[in-house]
DNA sequence: GTTGGCACTCCAGTTCAGCGAGTGCCAATG
DNA sequence: CATTGGCACTCGCTGAACTGGAGTGCCAAC
């Protein structure tokens, strides 16, 4: 029973401090949700909770805030998942539906989840691992100069140029095209790179590959396996770090920092790709000393929520569950889209 | 004479104020800087400053400050161009040297010019309207589906996809393959596009055009003249906002809008497109009255410096001449590799 | 277990005086 | 006429002292 009620309590003072961004009384409490006890009753039970780890005092004798253990119980147990609003639905529709292409899309979802959430969003590039091969064109752009285009079903279009020691014929050209396309179109990167391998290691002994079939299949193998470009994300609304002004140096200095690093970036998007839900991580959980006064909430999308990740970050002190129901509902109609596309 | 003092007085207080960021008094003026006069002097010439325009003071009995006009004069007249260090050069070249491709080229560009300057640095995408066509690909995917791959000397590649209303014959694609290629290879996206255009609408009456030609041409000079793609940016180096953490509401936050709105950054970058040198725009003498307190540093890059615009953006107390410097040298080195490869 | 009462704590805001850097003006000087 | 030293004045900044109020913790009563 009061158990039930010291949750009920904890739930309160973690809406009202989001609301207010103030510590939270006892007596407001009583106020402004209709708890049928006294403040003497309910001081009672933060101190227990905060004994528990769940809030802290910033001073003796000022309201309680949650602590980080506070908002994971809130995140877990208390929180109800709020619908995504018509509006919100809508907003999402008609931003993203405009899109023309990939590049355009990630641009548009991490403005809409920006503006949504009111923190500073990051989305991921579709990762080159689970794309398939489209198409391969080899050009030759002088007889001794070829432009490799890989182009990918995410719509990610990559290029290369070799040069080679010598001219190759328009015949060869064209046979080496179709064999490229043969061995890797349609097929997910990590099959199309090993089955161009294949190309000049025959395991059944047949003739040696040409130099030209060489140096085109190692150009291809390398792009594909070229894993930077899979470190591609796309950062949008820090405009909205400017809503907290005051705790600069303990909020948005580090987070400013944190943005510009693309490798942490990743690893704190990285985290959420896993489950097929939205992850909160938040405050000190992660391994990021700098951003113990943040919090991120990511999920994965495309096809099973594999392809790459979305997400915001922003102060501990957050909308939770309006937060969560947003980020999920982008990446949700992000996975749509691409899967139309 | 006195004229001439007036002058290295100025340059005096806007060096001083641009190191301390603090007012600068007639004390301490003399003393840092050898001036071979009484303060007494010094405060004669500073008032005659402050009447025509070029310093302020922040309230009475405080120090003098530099107004946009004192900066704008010192800029052009009083400023000697520093010669970029060998240790920038350097810094940029084992930075840049390392780029695999345009993407890479951008975006490291933007990292080196924010950690030079440690400001925020800003670098715009080759237009698509100063690249020349290096090659057009028509793939058939399918009987009837074609993939269309212009390839620009910049480095872009701009991919559509489109579907033919009937199959077309591999000798058929074959041959407008090479007529495409023949209209637009090596010619300027504009050119290009109207000797596309002229392949369908030949004025020497010819054979009426088949349906895959308008229809192939028709997507390819919608691609060449997709503005759209034009106005990609890439902002850098946010975090040094951190370093003026004060006047967080009439520098960062303007700023930090700003960048969120793209036109509004190309429109300040395009300025600078105009001349082959380096353009600084101070405080309020742009249309954007929110960055009245802050100036842009851009200049063109790209052959004749017309591809397009890199530069910063930063409080319009900073080192002008180092800024400049280093905004050219990187403007530079981005033109010759780009020019390179 | 809940409640009212009460003493206590401590932040936040305000007032006030003193300090000091800096100015403007003036009269004197070369 | 430019320069200089002197001097009174301004004004923001700093720190101390004070106060109001919100909130707590504890205790005794129900």
């Amino acid at each position: 029973m009061q158990e039930d009620r010291r949750l009920a309590v904890l739930r309160a003072i973690v809406e009202d401090y989001v609301a207010t961004e103030e510590p939270v009384g006892s007596k407001a409490l009583v106020e402004r949700h209709h708890l049928n006890v006294s403040p003497a009753t309910i001081r009672n039970d933060m101190a227990a909770l905060e004994d528990e780890g769940y809030l802290a005092q910033p001073h003796t004798s000022a309201g309680r805030v949650p602590t980080d253990k506070g908002y994971r119980l809130f995140v877990d147990r208390l929180s109800t998942v709020k619908p995504t609003s018509a509006a919100e639905r809508r907003a999402i529709a008609s931003f993203l539906d405009g899109a023309v292409d990939l590049d355009d899309v990630v641009h548009r979802s991490v403005r809409v989840l920006a503006q949504l959430t009111r923190q500073v969003a990051v989305v991921q590039y579709p990762s080159l691992s689970h794309s398939t091969v489209r198409h391969v064109e080899i050009v030759a752009l002088a007889p001794a100069r070829l432009l490799l285009v890989l182009i990918l079903s995410s719509g990610r279009v990559e290029q290369r140029l070799i040069e080679l020691d010598s001219d190759l014929a328009e015949a060869d050209l064209a046979a080496l095209r179709s064999r490229v396309n043969l061995a890797a179109t349609g097929a997910v990167i990590a099959d199309a790179a090993a089955a161009l391998t294949a190309l000049i290691h025959p395991e059944t002994g047949g003739a040696a590959p040409s130099a030209a079939t060489v140096s085109v299949v190692d150009t291809l193998v390398d792009a594909m396996s070229d894993h930077r470009s899979d470190e591609r994300v796309v950062v949008g609304g820090t405009a909205n770090l400017a809503r907290f002004g005051d705790n600069f140096d303990t909020s948005v200095r580090p987070l400013l920092e944190a943005l510009e690093e693309q490798v942490v970036l990743l690893k704190l998007l990285g985290e959420a790709t896993i489950g097929g839900a939205v992850t909160v991580r938040i405050g000190a959980e992660g391994p990021y000393e700098e951003l113990a006064s943040t919090s991120v909430v990511a999920t994965g999308y495309g096809p099973d929520d594999a392809l790459a990740s979305l997400g915001i970050v922003g102060p501990t002190r957050m909308d939770y569950p309006g937060t969560m129901a947003a980020v999920r509902a982008v990446a949700r109609y992000m996975s749509r889209i691409l899967d139309e596309s």
